[in-house]
DNA sequence: AATGAATGAGTGTTCATTCAT
DNA sequence: TATGAATGAACACTCATTCAT
């Protein structure tokens, strides 16, 4: 992950990785059987991550606000590697829609637990949800070195809750 | 700019450029002198429409509302392959600030022309008010896909308006 | 012959040689049908300076020492030049014996003019002699750089003087 | 070895030695770092070759005559390759002294040795000495071809004897 | 006659992947 | 199971040569 967050996919040789993890190259090929399985086995743990996440989010939630609070604080953890790990894999993955399904499924899963939960205070369906949670999230990492954290924290809470729970017009 | 769309830097070759160009591969380097000045040369040109979406929105505005509007949907003409090209760029040069201001300078300045002409209304200093615009600007790539574009338009619109006007507290 | 000097054969592109002699570089295409024909026409201007050379040199002289005398002098003038231009040509048409010839026979020619001149004093075959010349002379290129011009002409006609008229026993 | 005495430096392509060494392209690269490290290893190998040659040479001699004799001989052996290798480093690290003092420092060493154990027969200093030497040598690359090696030996010998004892007056 | 834009074969080099040990 | 030497396809880039103007 370290690797992927610094350089991106191409610019990381399965050499660079072996060396960073003090194994020979080939023992690599015993556990993922081509490099792209590597950037999917970081991308799962990610995504992990991310749906303790909701669910400590849901557990602790009463409404969108509170959830967003809990859940923003937890995926902001550690965006700076997360999210450049997730955009080398979303070039990479771009059309391989099934890849990113097998990846992203759980996490998917949560999110509509949490859109049913609040269905009535969400005004955009499902789809819109779901893109505007990956569209925030992603641009906060664009954001990050160029923000104070706090202020990142709260456009990405705020803007995040007005923009799922306006109604479009 | 289809190719790098498509598939980012690494995974285009200057022979699918020269293919798809229908000229040979030498002829790309009578025009280029690296692959890199490719890329470089398409994010000038997208820049450049930027520029000249901030002047007519500038031109036409009176305030930070009005100019979102005609901005955002200058901006999102486009924005299909523009956003990709740019993702491809920023990571790209990620670390050679050098090259980036060079293509995004007159930019830069005409989003600081637009600082100081609604200074007022804005509660956000420039450096952020800069970074939120690209966030939000990229994160609309990221969601393109799979939203309305009007739906999107309108969350763009609105969610720059509210993030740059509020003031964090 | 400037180039070619310089750098030798491939390392001079025939942009470089159009750029110098400030023409297009497909001018060069309507006198030379390819690059190498370029070098051979140095090489021939060479060896007819050296033809001159050993016309002047058996005129003046009277017996192998003064040959030498008026030769070497004449040999070592632009030797700079001259003898990495022949490095280069020799290195380039090693095995193209025909091309050898072609530019160097009248050379060849005028040896033989010497060699039945003074055939009394000479007591190598002709073929050695030859040899021997081209070896002392290219070989001075080599030493040129490191000594006193007038001590390698020394060498060269004291070396030549005695290697060509004692009898190799 | 054979490659470059054959075509010299450029004409010869990484994978032409790849295929002569029947081992794949990405192979050398295991062992070399780029193309030009597998000429200086090879000049390093016949550098060594003349140190061997000068240290017996030492060893065995009791005059300049006596070491020119075993030296000349040793030298001789391998010119064909040895010495049209050794012309194709010469060309193409020219400029880089660094680099090729790195590859003769040793050599140049032993004849600084051999210089100061003769002291009183050599008539010229040692820069001029360490020319002479290296113009003979070289010479009778171009010569070898064209002379019986015997011929050549003493020719060699006796030049070589003959310009460094002679004072240059 | 002079030009230089266009070309593509050829170069050095990298790197994911294999496989004998 | 762990290894890293071996591999060759693929890449960015160069340059002698052509040819329409």
């Amino acid at each position: 992950m370290q690797l992927f967050a610094e350089r991106g996919y191409q610019d990381v040789s399965v050499n660079d990785i072996a060396s960073l993890a003090r194994v020979g190259k080939g023992t690599i090929y015993t556990y993922f059987s081509e490099k792209e399985e590597i950037l999917e086995a970081c991308v799962s743990f990610i995504f992990r991550s991310f749906v303790e996440g909701i669910k400590k989010a849901l557990r602790q939630s009463k409404d969108v606000e509170s959830f967003l609070d809990t859940f923003v604080d937890t995926f902001l953890v550690d965006v700076h590697i997360n999210s450049r790990v997730l955009f080398a894999f979303h070039r990479r993955v771009h059309k391989d829609k099934k890849k990113y399904e097998c990846v992203s499924g759980e996490y998917r899963k949560m999110m509509e637990s949490f859109y049913n939960k609040y269905r009535g205070e969400i005004k955009v369906d499902f789809k819109s949800m779901y893109a505007l949670f990956t569209s925030f999230l992603m641009a906060s990492y664009l954001a990050y070195e160029s923000m104070e954290p706090e202020l990142l924290k709260g456009v990405v809470k705020k803007g995040l809750f007005y923009s799922i729970t306006s109604s479009p017009k």
